[in-house]
DNA sequence: CTGTTAGCGCCTTCAT
DNA sequence: ATGAAGGCGCTAACAG
């Protein structure tokens, strides 16, 4: 393929017989030009098909309107709907959006990597969302262009962040449980290595069912993809101990868990009830009736890209830990105990 | 929060007592350099956290090693399992991705703006995702740099393109309800407006259904989304007409049938089978049990990007058209007529 | 092996 | 209102 030559603004400037300078001015709208001239220029640019280079632009501004975004896995619902909310908020502040995403989950010397990469690229700022990454790993960036962490609390100082509040949320899960009547909960509880949120709502869910009174049994499990082994695994000791529910740190848990279950012909609800959390996607079906707990996801992203171009443009130097909360989704595949 | 001076390619010179030229050559790994000079320059680039200026390299280097990508929504899981795919075959070849995403529906004025922001960035090449945009609105972008199509076949010339054979699919899974012995089959049909691949997979449904026999019941709808609700309105009539099964042509609308047929009481299998299409992501759980059609995604976003760094690379100006077959998964949602 | 030099495409003073 | 000129940070000849 005979590729073209890319039009520069010196084409444009010969085709309409002005100088370079006249047209950056036309193009950009700043600066004065004859009505006449910038008619021309106009023309021209069009009929060139003219695009202004980016990486010329930004090395002479100082600005690139570019915000960079790294996500630990688009492939999780989580991280997609987040991708999607930022995106629609930075296109309405006409900033431009680019995204790291990593196939494997994201390891530590990736995400250092990524992040370079993304600076070398001048993004004006950063948006950091797996929330796993060590907060040690993110401070030495913090001098150079401003951060927000979305998905967890970050309380060091530069750093903005948003997130869901999951404790009340995992509270609030097992507060629904105990009121629908049951006294033995199987809670999953995720290693905090491998994910702190889920952590901590499963810490949440142990603690509100104690201290409702209730007896919560717990399930460990080293990532959330194995919950439904460990409690396919755990199946009679937790039967034994009386258990009648069981809370999941996510949907695709709670999957597993259900799937569990029908495999040994104990149907989901009559024996045993079972949680999520999310709630939004391709599981948020009706048919599947997760009882589960909603997360504003949208509102994570769209309020991480307002705080991070607040910083950007320096309306406020100060930093802001907003928390959202979400609420229970009450589904089929929890029921009252004695119904 | 005052932001320290981002380190250039003199400070990291000066730090290290040479010239700039040196730095580049030293840390680039090409040309020649002393050891004892590329020691000190190595040490002053890590203590000043120097990150090469992207832009300023791509605007004396022809290249970016930078893909542009256009999605349609993340969201769909379609499209993040193919954006997660070219992640990681471009991370192997040592590109970078850069991708657009729409919340809203792409239209076709949104697509030409994120082209031509991709171009602004300039990408080395792109990938094309949204299957719906009009092959003249690529067009004009070939003779600027390389495209390859991802989704949906393409012939024009300069226009490669990978795609999933989606007629062979959609007979393949027709004619597995056929050989359950299903005679009068409901085949949802999506407007080919909204969704040139929905329509094809319904397309090859019906004409394999009549092929070999069979009856096709036509359901026509405008979106995959309405697939559910055109089943619950249309019930009476498909009903009447004997239908013993529906096909949907994506996982989700197979979900909204499911749930149409529960919340008349009529469970799915006993009274209907119903078919997906696509079997990856969190409806791929084994709690559902779809019966589907298994669509290879990550060879998709695969193949796609190392079609485009091929021409990228020059090694090749010959167009492409790849198309990947995928496989019925046989589920719990169809079941044979006379069980 | 090393430093000097000339741009890459663009925006922005600064004169005119 | 316009054009000339300088420089953003970097790489790639080119001399030495």
């Amino acid at each position: 393929m005979n590729r073209t030559h890319t039009p520069t603004i010196l084409d444009v400037a010969a085709e309409a017989g002005v100088s370079k300078s006249a047209v950056s001015r036309a193009l950009l709208g700043q600066g004065s030009v004859s009505a006449e001239n910038r008619e021309r220029i106009e023309a021209a640019a069009t009929k060139l098909g003219y695009v202004a280079n980016a990486m010329a632009r930004s090395l002479v501004r100082a600005r690139t309107r570019t915000i960079g975004v790294v996500l630990r896995d688009v492939r999780k619902p989580y991280y997609a709907y987040l991708q999607a909310a930022m995106q629609a908020e930075a296109e309405r502040h006409d900033y431009r959006i680019v995204t790291t995403t990593n196939a494997r989950d994201l390891e530590v010397e990736d995400a250092v990597r990524e992040i370079t990469n993304l600076l070398s690229l001048q993004v004006d700022g950063l948006v950091i969302a797996p929330a796993r990454l060590p907060s040690d790993v993110i401070t030495p960036f913090l001098d150079r262009l401003p951060v927000v962490v979305a998905g967890r609390r970050e309380t060091a100082p530069g750093l903005s962040s948003v997130s869901t509040d999951d404790t009340a949320g995992g509270a609030a899960m097992a507060a629904h449980l105990r009121s629908l009547g049951h006294e033995r909960i199987a809670v999953a509880l995720v290693d905090h290595t491998y994910s702190h949120r889920y952590h901590e709502r499963g810490t949440a869910m142990l603690e509100e069912v104690r201290r409702s009174g209730g007896e919560p049994v717990l399930l460990p499990a080293r990532r959330d993809l194995d919950v439904g082994e460990r409690f396919d695994a755990e199946f009679d000791r937790l039967d034994a101990a009386g258990v009648t529910a069981v809370m999941c740190p996510n949907d695709a848990a709670a999957m597993d868990v259900l799937e569990a279950l029908r495999s040994r012909g104990a149907g989901p609800a009559e024996r045993y009830s079972v949680t999520g959390y999310d709630g939004y996607g391709p599981l948020a079906s009706p048919y599947i009736g997760l009882t589960t707990f909603r997360t504003p996801q949208e509102e994570v992203g769209r309020s991480a890209v307002d705080l991070l171009i607040e910083k950007i443009e320096e309306r406020t130097d100060q930093d802001k830990s907003v928390s959202l909360r979400g609420s229970v989704i009450v589904g089929r595949t929890a029921r009252a105990v004695h119904a």
